[in-house]
DNA sequence: GACCGCACCTGTCCG
DNA sequence: CCGGACAGGTGCGGT
């Protein structure tokens, strides 16, 4: 792959009606979109090849400090509709590596600690705009109606979520799609989602590995960056 | 006229983007379509003559037991924008026939309770599904973008709402007029709306009658089946 | 600025 | 118990 390999994620974008979020300054994204066609409600997504190797991923930590979803994954399964069938929680040693689909080189991108409103009926996860506008850029071209990101738990199991900017509230949201991984991992405020990319692959997909955290986070803060050994 | 006239309203289609809804099995629509044009959202709507006879009607009762806009109509005016000026609450005997414009064959459609979203900031009016498609059937042709349907009330007051069908949602709706018709009539949640046609037009407006309820409905059903003597 | 219109979205309920 | 229908929401643009 070559070095626009640093897309972090499987998106394509739809032109839409609104207006367009402050330009990402980064330029690192741009080309990589494998297989992008329009679905019914006007967003491009993608459709792509099972992995050759782990993309970005998420992980997220749960206080009861379990790894979710630890059994072995049904990597590349990508069809449009995730299964409902893996919400299982077997512990896999908890505060261990929680490396997710193991031996994959993965890059760090950032956490979030989500707040009581990302896991609520709002059905939408705010990402901080420091670190979408880095890693989940949208401009003119790719923003403008959402993006439709697939992510990947550490089963391989896939999640699609759309990812837009809110004029209104000037923010970054995962909405459509948020909610059920909320209520499949169980998450509760104070959890610890980790978005990681694949370092290999250019555009792969973003895995969601859900892990659990420490209760006792970094003190006195609750910005992102408890990166916490992984 | 000719019998074609099981066009249950006046109405026009515009094309659009978006997919259509499940084909309407019913095939006692199509034609009969008087004039229509495209106005600036890109919805098709229709000029015509006043109503040479009732069409349809839509009646709504609400718990107060009283008549609503009972005064002489304005018959004949279809301006784009309705007066606001018939808001009057001038029982006609409450109860009784409540023929509407009177001595006009109709053909009763369906009612409707509507709930408290119905009537509320939504600012729309759920069909439901099993009406929406016998009645007011939205197919490629006449779907896609929505239809402006011209309605009547009792007095001949014009009514215009638009039409369509929410992918999303998998429902169709009336949408924008319809919190006028709301605010007007003062409908509440429980009231119940009564949708009929003319029996004797083709395609003649509907009219909208708005009447009051039996504010005690008929046991355990929210189903909508209260043709209580109409 | 408030409200309306519009197109989405989702949980819940019910057959 | 599953899927469809829909009640109750959202953001957002236009007026």
């Amino acid at each position: 792959m070559s070095s626009r390999g640093k897309l972090p994620f499987s998106h394509a974008a739809a032109s839409s009606s609104s207006s367009s979020p402050p330009l990402s300054s980064s330029s690192q994204h741009k080309g990589g979109v494998p297989l992008t066609y329009q679905n019914q409600r006007g967003w491009l997504e993608n459709k792509f090849e099972p992995p050759r190797e782990e993309g970005s991923s998420l992980r997220c930590y749960n206080r009861a400090s379990q790894l979710m979803n630890a059994y072995p994954g049904n990597n590349g399964r990508y069809g449009d509709d995730a299964d409902e069938d893996d919400d299982v929680r077997r512990g896999d040693g908890g505060s261990g590596n929680g490396s997710g689909s193991v031996g994959v080189e993965r890059e760090h991108m950032f956490d979030k600690v989500v707040t009581p409103s990302d896991v609520g009926k709002l059905n939408r996860l705010v990402i901080p705009k420091q670190h979408a506008e880095k890693y989940f850029p949208l401009d003119s071209s790719t923003n403008e109606k959402g993006l439709l990101l697939n992510f990947e738990d550490r089963n391989g199991k896939p999640w699609r979520f759309r990812y837009s900017y809110w004029n209104s509230s000037q923010s970054y949201v995962m909405t459509k799609g948020w909610s059920r991984f909320v209520k499949e991992k169980k998450l509760d405020a104070g959890d610890t989602v980790s978005f990681q990319r694949g370092v290999a692959s250019g555009h792969g997909i973003i895995n969601i590995v859900s892990r659990s955290s420490p209760l006792l986070l970094p003190k006195h803060h609750h910005a992102p960056s408890i990166t916490s050994g992984w």
